[in-house]
DNA sequence: ACTCACGGGACAGCCCGTTCTT
DNA sequence: AAGAACGGGCTGTCCCGTGAGT
């Protein structure tokens, strides 16, 4: 369809013709849905009205509620951990990009209704559906390492104190910013979020090299 | 069951006429399934397996599934505050109390099978089913409200400094535990629990007056 | 329920339960509606709406369509075929029975709006279906049956001339009233059924002893 | 379409283009399942695979599956009355001419697999579907006319009883043939056919003007 | 106090007829 | 002529809650 695409363009932006553009509609639109009330929670039903496709049409582009769950999830989960590690490249020191990761979370804790889709999607597999699972488990997994990246340069670049775990920073810092969000979304108030941001300074002005 | 009734008893001690006996039972029993697969993941059906009842013998006890689930809920929470901050009294000082709660929480952080009930809860009442959220809002503030009043008594002391917020500490002694727990549960190891504890000593140690 | 079933009683009659009394309701009211539309032309939805039932309440009584299916046809069968060849015992003489018997099919060839149960059945289940089918084979067989007795006591008693073959006799009432019905139908007249009878009151008087 | 029709051709041998031969092939292969199946028991996938045309294939020849299903029947229903009255103009004498009618049919019940298509869709059509049902009067219409013409040829020529109607031979004929078909096909077995040629044999004694 | 039959209603997944694009 | 795409209906299952019976 487009025939020279453009540098930086994002996942949708490849030709794509009518059924794959479509597919990639319904999961964006799906997957909201699905962050907010889980698996079980809601139905093709929800997702035909959203949509505006009717069953055939949604059975065409996915061979189960569960291939759809999972696109809609690693969707969700792609574009939340970028969020919370891009555009970390251009700050200067390792501190810095942490404090920074810190704020951007605490301003913007979820692009997705629903709260985090990580979060949301330990909880509700917490029984079963290991597909999903094994998706949320890479998420996180991922962003411990790329927390833990910059832990190690910060380390390795005396910035950082070389006695520390970067492992445990980056539990830590998901651990806290997770757990926050849970409460303020809880609460209905930033408040939890905004607490756990004063900690985690206090936490990272703790592993600094010269404290 | 319990014929003489002993003082100092639980909720479940008082004495009971069958009904009530069955009813409780029912409870218990239901709490850690609706613990572990979420309200709509859950059906009559894994009750009645669960307790050995038919439908008919459930629905005499409670008038609708949102009522047990209410009620189970609520005595899961109970449990669950309960555990977190019992047996604190004979602790002397407020940093040993609060450490003391963190080293609990490590060790044991949910008796409940499925988790911790006030995390499942506020994930999985998310979008609607307002008669839970209350009772998770109520837990979380509950369990706020006792870390704070530890750590005001250890600011009154001297032991903790007295531009320490307290509910900025209870926000975050509950939110990096409970993401700690989410992230443990998710990986299907201790790590991150022990990995927050570490960090919540450091914040502990922070707050200490002398420090 | 009933405590002192009557002499004579029809299948409804027995003592039933609720379950049981809906169970036959629906396979009253579906029976004509298969006759008319078919197994693969009428559904279950139709079936709902001509009961009154939901889904989940037929469902309770017939483990598939087909078993409705089944029930239903045999039911429209045992009505037919008992219509056809019920009250003449109390008719003298072979061949006035089946004189009868030829009247009383041309006057009410069928109960069932749909045209006759058997005929429709042999036609729709050619393909396949073999429950349907044998159902069919058996009313069939049944209906030749007694046709066959009456024309063999005719011979016995004199009445019917011995060389008769009371099979071929059976075969052709039964064709030709059937196949005059299926005209009938077609053409929205009953002048094809008029003219059956005659053709066969022909027949019958070649038959007789004294011709 | 026929632009230069050739003596004596049948349907197919006329010239035709690449698509009308198509169309043509698909008819001729579409009538055997429409007969066996029915309208609503056949699926336009059955034709696909029987024809190996795609969707788009079949759909470029007809608008829709009626419009398929009315062509094929139409082809199928002009088959079978042909045959059925065919060649009998080399036969002498009216009686002889029915009596090899009979004959025939008995022999070759159906050249198309399925039964009779005038009957099959006589039942079928018997709910709805106005455009297959006309085409199945008219056939039925044309048979009896064919088979009125004989006798009342005969009538004149006085070699069949002159208060003897055309009509209630016609449809007695079609009558016991189509019911014995039905007995037939039910049965797996050729008796009713024979059986319904033997009464076949008496009427027709019976109508002769010497008898 | 409990069982079990009963019925309403929603849901998943499948299939079919038809249209649109290529 | 192919085949992707889509609307819609259908089957069978599951689940919730009621009520008669015991």
């Amino acid at each position: 369809m487009r025939i020279f695409p453009m540098a930086g363009a994002s996942d949708m932006d490849v030709a794509m013709n009518k059924g794959d553009i479509t597919r990639q509609r319904i999961i964006a639109t799906a997957a909201p849905i699905f962050n907010q009330r889980g698996f079980a929670g809601c139905s093709m039903q929800d997702i035909m009205e959203a949509t505006g496709l009717e069953k055939g049409g949604l059975y065409r582009h996915f061979q189960s509620k569960e291939e759809l769950a999972t696109e809609a999830l690693s969707y969700a989960l792609a574009r939340s951990v970028r969020s919370r590690t891009d555009d970390l490249k251009h700050i200067d020191g390792a501190l810095a990009k942490l404090r920074f990761a810190v704020q951007r979370f605490v301003e913007t804790p979820s692009l997705m209704p629903g709260g985090c889709p990580l979060m949301n999607t330990a909880i509700d597999t917490d029984d079963g559906n290991l597909a999903l699972r094994k998706l949320a488990q890479t998420g996180l997994s991922n962003w411990k390492k790329r927390l833990a990246v910059i832990v190690n340069a910060g380390r390795r670049s005396g910035e950082i104190r070389a006695d520390v775990e970067a492992r445990q920073i980056a539990n830590t810092m998901i651990a806290t910013l997770e757990g926050a969000l849970m409460i303020s979304r809880l609460e209905g108030s930033k408040q939890a979020l905004l607490d756990a941001r004063i900690s985690l300074e206090v936490l990272l002005n703790c592993i600094a090299a010269n404290s």
